[in-house]
DNA sequence: GTTCGTGCAAACCGTTTGCACCGAC
DNA sequence: GTCGGTGCAAACGGTTTGCACGAAC
């Protein structure tokens, strides 16, 4: 993990008058060290191969910190728990591809997609600050061929 | 609502050999009666304004199978609670464009939007059947004067 | 008469919270 | 020493489910 995520959540901690705490710096840790999306769940489990003691609560807790200040970002996908994008800080204008049939996510950014967002949003009467694009697909290769590798992952128990 | 509503959802349930009764026709009225978008709890309770003894568990299950038939469609809005919107039957390829600052939904249709999908759709490898974009956006009346019309409905208690 | 659907209440599960103890400052 | 943070377990709230009764076929 770069030390840039930590100056910056210490510049918030301090900003805010909060503590710097070991707690904190794990669950950071674990946030940021991969790319990979995560639930609060994963990410307790995640935090706890650091520090085996820390609590599901301080998970939840610290996970509100990090979206407040904008580090974190939830995204919409399934939606049967919550999931978090730790990517926002490195592609602050990246968008995401959901396989409706497959479950998987793909990143992309795309210059036309945020000209367009921008037109129509302010078509609509909105302010296009935070621009931020969700497409649903279907997955090419399971409606061909009956199964895709993502799927394959899924059922092999990636998690 | 339109008997073309009816009709379809009968077929469906001929189809999969399921029985028609008249708790699904009373869901399926307070479903479609307007194009308002709503959570279960609130189909509950327009349910119930037609037959006060609908039960909770029947709504659910009911939200099952118009999900499976294709009739409702589940939306990512603020998230706390599942969203339903039954507006796909009118306009199966309609957008939303949800405004992060006051909750505002916002449904629109764009030729330019449905092809772009489908380019990075197929760039990215995959299938653009079910193609629905979702924007989020920050609503400028209310960064701009601190308040706007939709805000105050909320604070109202419009619900 | 058989089988599926309904209604109730309990179970579930991700998330939040009250409270006593601990640690940063 | 003070005040905010942590950890535990209990509470919460939307959704699902087990089971006995009732209705569709």
């Amino acid at each position: 993990m770069e030390s840039e995520i930590k100056k910056r959540f210490d510049n918030y901690i301090r900003e805010k008058g909060l503590r710097k705490t070991a707690q904190r710096d794990v669950i950071l840790e674990a946030a940021f060290s991969s790319d990979d999306h995560f639930t609060a769940e994963e990410l307790w489990m995640k935090a706890r191969k650091i520090d085996p003691k820390t609590s599901r609560a301080t998970v939840y807790r610290t996970i509100t910190l990090l979206l407040e200040c904008g580090m974190l970002r939830e995204i919409d996908l399934g939606r049967d728990e919550r999931v978090y994008d730790p990517n926002f800080i490195e592609s602050p204008d990246h968008n995401h591809l959901i396989c409706i049939d497959c479950g998987k996510v793909v990143e992309f950014e795309d210059e036309n997609a945020a000209v367009l967002i921008d037109c129509i949003t302010r078509r609509l009467g909105f302010r296009p600050t935070s621009k931020s694009m969700r497409i649903e697909a279907c997955c090419d290769k399971l409606r061909s061929s009956g199964m895709c590798e993502n799927l394959i992952e899924l059922r092999l128990g990636k998690k």
